[in-house]
DNA sequence: AGGCAGCGTGGGAGCGCTCCCGAGGCGGTA
DNA sequence: TACCGCCTCGGGAGCGCTCCCACGCTGCCT
């Protein structure tokens, strides 16, 4: 024996089977099964004497085997279609993925990361799903008319969404508050006695700049009987793209005193064509973003932004499926989690 | 269930088995897997024939059961050791995967991600390994005292890490020009005149950071004959151990000109700590940063750095790790790609 | 005409596991 | 003592695929 495995010298490495499992624990394979998949029908005796084998041999079970004996694979996608591939760049997406990945550490799955960027890997996708290669699906980045996850009701395979296509969402999912976030961080320019109020919206075939914007008009309708205007510019999530919006909010309507920017990244972006204008953030123009992601630490000022339970959304995203999994037939459930308002210099 | 594939109505869409498509086809077992995984030893009539029935059956074949009768996963894993989960939140994460995820979606390979926080995750991964869960692995952000790559080498099991431990790095690897960046970074300062030129290093036990603090050691020693003095501060790659390093720096050393960071984070940390000292940048001192992070562009002034061609490292290391995969014995192959100097105006 | 490659082909064996059924062993009751 | 029920246990069957061997056919050489 000459390697950390002990197995005998020479030979490729041969993994050990149950068989041999079973063998050298002197009972059959069936019961060395339910002992290394904890069934409780196992006499003492037995179950430590497998237990002893597995260990001696370093046993590992296969799991191709094991998933076409049992038709279930041990693995969850997560996907994310190429669009946002920058989300990648978003504390946002690492925190989603690092719940998940905690949450799954406590199980025996697999996490299969999956991008999406065109209509060849959407079908190389569609193939997978097809082929049960997976027990369930978790998908970020929704937009209102992605194929994907009506592909997913269709094929009925276990599925929770980060963040949702409508109100009526038919899928699980997991959504951040996003009109409470919102109302709570136009309710904070109010109170700092902000007057003009604008926003900056994302790209409206989501939900969730949606929800960013009805949050915005909610929290302006529920101030001094709604007589404030709305001050809107949609852009998408990008930075060039909430300069613009920003550049031709301020020629619209010189007078704004405050933007609500449905992403940092918008905000950022946003930053830079008022310092063009030459207006001083925050005491011309406050600024609120959304996210709390890292370039909101580094703009100039500080973004005062909302922060979501990223971390947490993962978590639950994935304690969602693997009920799903269990019990396939069960009722879908939807989650939104708070929202929290952090608080720096840009308002 | 009436479902796009155009399945009988009533049963759980049970997936055809290679057995349907021969029949259906008229051909024998062999020759539809023949046809299926493109073997030339095929008629083109009983070509045909499968294919039509394939496409007829939607067949999809089971992976599980050829990876049972293969024992080949198609499947590679992207490993990523916690203490880096804040890579994510760069883009040169972001890249590594959209390069890696690319290369690989020209093959049947799948992706899979696996974090690694402690110890326990370490032993589950280990297990994986053991019970020839993937056919190969990708390693990101490799310390130098990092069991993972040992455990790699030991299981003889293909890899390619991105970086790499030391000069001799028995493993394959793709790095950055970490050095020559780093040369390039610092030459730009004595070229803008800069003379007492600072550097915060990275965490040194990794090479990476080590090859930087270098290229900064060679840049300095080709100039006036070496003339000029070291200053260097070592921090790990957070921005509060970059604003800590700086301000001590600032405290040995006041006459400081310019100061070359390890990554942007640092260099946003540096310049806080400037800021606080009231020194302007880039007239008082200029700054470098390395990596070419989205901080980069959002920092005030927006940062002069180095940026490195992360995706196609992505596909790089995949690559490699397909030829590995398919040849085993072949050796080992270790690839540095060039850097390149982003001007902005922190320097 | 006979023999012999060479090719396409069919199907048996087997990958390692789970599922399930029937066979025992045991104690408790009549 | 005889019988019954409950548990544990062993091993056959089968999941869907690939690998490989043996078969028959064609076409060419002797």
């Amino acid at each position: 024996m000459n390697d950390s495995a002990g197995r005998p010298a020479g030979g490729p490495a041969a993994r050990p089977t149950l068989e041999e499992v079973a063998a050298l624990a002197g009972v059959g394979r069936g019961t060395a099964s339910r002992v290394i998949n904890g069934s409780p029908r196992v006499s003492e005796k037995a179950r430590t004497a497998v237990e002893r084998a597995v260990a001696e041999l370093g046993y590992v079970p296969n799991r191709a085997a094991r998933a076409l004996a049992t038709s279930r694979t041990d693995a969850i996608a997560l996907v994310v279609p190429e669009a946002e591939t920058r989300l990648f760049s978003e504390p946002y997406f690492a925190d989603i993925i690092s719940g998940v990945s905690a949450e799954l550490s406590r199980t025996q799955l697999q996490l299969l990361l999956v991008l999406v960027r065109d209509q060849r890997e959407h079908e190389r996708l569609s193939a997978y799903l097809r082929a049960d290669r997976v027990d369930g699906v978790l998908l970020v980045a929704v937009h209102q008319d992605d194929p994907l996850p009506v592909m997913l009701e269709d094929l009925g395979i276990p599925a929770v969404l980060a963040g949702r296509r409508g109100e009526h969402e038919p899928l699980s999912y997991v959504a951040a508050d996003n009109a409470g976030g919102a109302r709570m961080a136009v309710r904070h320019l109010l109170r700092r006695g902000c007057r003009r109020i604008a926003t900056v919206t994302g790209p409206l075939d989501m939900e969730g700049a949606q929800a960013r914007l009805a949050g915005y008009r909610a929290a302006l309708a529920e101030s001094e009987a709604g007589t404030l205007p709305e001050l809107v510019a949609v852009a998408d999530f990008t930075e060039s793209g909430g300069r613009a919006a920003m550049a031709e909010l301020l020629e619209r309507e010189p007078g704004v005193d405050a933007v609500f920017c449905a992403s940092d990244v918008l905000a950022a972006g946003a930053l830079q064509a008022l310092r063009a204008a030459g207006r001083r953030v925050p005491q011309d123009v406050a600024v609120v973003g959304f996210d709390d992601s890292i370039v909101a630490r580094h703009t100039d000022p500080p973004l005062t932004t909302v922060r979501q339970p990223t971390q947490e959304m993962g978590r639950a995203m994935v304690r969602q499926l693997l009920e799903q999994i269990a019990e396939p037939g069960r009722a879908r459930r939807q989650l939104v989690m708070a929202t929290e308002l952090v608080v720096r210099d840009s308002a």
